[in-house]
DNA sequence: CCTTGTTGGCATTGACTGATTACAACTTAA
DNA sequence: TTAAGTTGTAATCAGTCAATGCCAACAAGG
């Protein structure tokens, strides 16, 4: 057990099970422990690689906001953007359908949007933000629509949050925004346990 | 010091407090003893007075809940309201304007959510969440704008969150987005120390 | 073979945290 | 005044956590 690898593999897959642990309970709620049992390595070596449980968070908090970033940036490279047409905004709304997909990523960037009570954390946040705003700037969308669409998306962020989605069979009202926010990006099974 | 006075009393004092300390660092990061300091009570008491720290959040995070459907429900009874007239949405931005001014209950919610990790939290939160869709459904609106204006509300919560306000000296992207989301209810003097 | 560097676990530790218990101080009623 | 109930604290405990130090296993180069 425990096979031997070179570190920079190793730090990626630390990296991945760091994700998924603080995709649960983010920031405070998760222990580095936690993190070193997911990966299946040990809590004093996922320290020592990453010097401190608040730089390795960073480092996958920032990972996760790239990665949103990139989601974007790909729509708006595949094909010239017309914030007019509104294909073009289906496309974007595409995108976001695969992350949801993947939930951890939104997760985490939801996790370090709520750690800003630690300096680091809150100025990475802001810095995530700003990127995720100038690139959708970047299609010469009107400012109004920009903002609609990320806060479409935390809306997003906080129904995955409050687990919405495992609500669904319930119906009522909560369903109903639900649906209404996810589309047809719904949840690629609600982990019905 | 520790002047005595009855429970009731205090109960309410240290709820207050409770609401100060989890609006800075949310369930996991803050302790008891955090409370205990704010309220000027000792540690064992707030413990013995709500039975657990999970019980003490919960009590807060539905206090928050219901303070927010209140600030609703007030705009909506206090004039009939027609959705198709942009005043009357008007004042429901106002109503925002208020909560934005005392941040904490903002804040404690957007802990709230995002501790969905917690089962116990999880519920509350979509209980919350479903009652002010519910509640702005009652309007006569269409599920489109009542959604909207929660998601307006969540990307509020997350700029306080990552403290966006204190950051509009810089100017930039994420001084434009903060700007266009609050609106005039921009910070009551953003603390500069 | 031997030496040097890398990969990783084990044991430990000091600080912290939520919770319990015991007790002190004050208040009210008889 | 005394007995019973209420309000609050001090002391402490068992558990947890991030972090440090030391050492084993393995690899690579001479």
């Amino acid at each position: 057990m425990a096979t031997r690898m070179k570190a920079d593999e190793r730090r990626q897959l630390v990296l991945a099970a760091a994700r998924r642990a603080f995709a649960g309970a983010g920031f405070h709620g998760t222990t580095t422990d936690a993190v070193a049992k997911e990966a299946g390595v040990s809590q004093p070596y996922v320290v020592r690689m990453f010097g401190t449980k608040l730089d390795l968070f960073i480092e996958v908090f920032e990972e996760a906001g790239e990665r949103i970033q990139c989601v974007f940036q790909d729509v708006l490279e595949a094909a010239p953007f017309d914030p007019e047409r509104d294909e073009d905004w289906d496309r974007l709304s595409a995108a976001y359908t695969d992350l949801v997909a993947d939930p951890d990523v939104l997760q985490v960037l939801m996790h370090g949007f709520s750690a800003g009570s630690v300096d680091e954390i809150a100025a990475v946040g802001r810095r995530c933000m700003a990127r995720i705003y100038a690139t959708l700037l970047s299609t010469g969308c009107t400012p109004g629509q920009a903002r609609d669409v990320i806060a479409h998306g935390m809306l997003l962020n906080v129904l995955l949050s409050v687990r919405a989605p495992e609500d669904l069979p319930h119906g009522g009202a909560l369903g109903e925004l639900t649906t209404s926010t996810f589309g047809d990006a719904l949840p690629a099974t609600p982990s019905l346990t």
